[in-house]
DNA sequence: GTGTTGACCACAG
DNA sequence: GCTGTGGCCAACA
């Protein structure tokens, strides 16, 4: 089996996001299994060798901030009110578009 | 193997 | 409301 390293698997769930909908470091780390490798996350998406490929964009902080972008945070932002999200003062409602994502843990059981 | 850096988060004052 | 401090995790020199 692959054993999919960090960066790749935040790749691949950044990849999922739905257009119009963003995600938080935290949540991604969290969907890893990482909850507080916020800035692992960050530091994969700045690495991202998959670029154009992967959505990073649609990736912001916790506070609702743009957070940082490769090519220049004002680039993130004019994709992130293409795809429909309103950005105000360099901010965004992430109660409004925070996208739930598919976690990859084994629920042995439930609640 | 150690120390520094980073697109972060949470808490306290 | 903002500022400062500590903590977590991964990659790089």
């Amino acid at each position: 089996m692959a054993k999919n390293s960090f960066p790749q698997e935040v790749y691949r769930l950044t990849r999922h996001i739905p257009r119009g909908r963003v995600n938080t470091y935290s949540d991604i780390a969290a969907a890893l299994g990482r909850p507080g490798a916020s800035r692992a996350v960050g530091n994969a998406l700045h690495r991202n060798p998959y670029a154009p490929q992967v959505p990073c964009h649609r990736v912001v902080k916790k506070n609702g901030e743009i957070g940082g972008f490769a090519s220049g945070n004002s680039r993130k932002i004019a994709m992130l009110k293409e795809e429909g999200i309103i950005i105000k003062k360099g901010r965004l409602d992430i109660k409004i578009y925070a996208h739930r994502l598919s976690i990859k843990r084994k629920s042995k059981k439930r609640p």
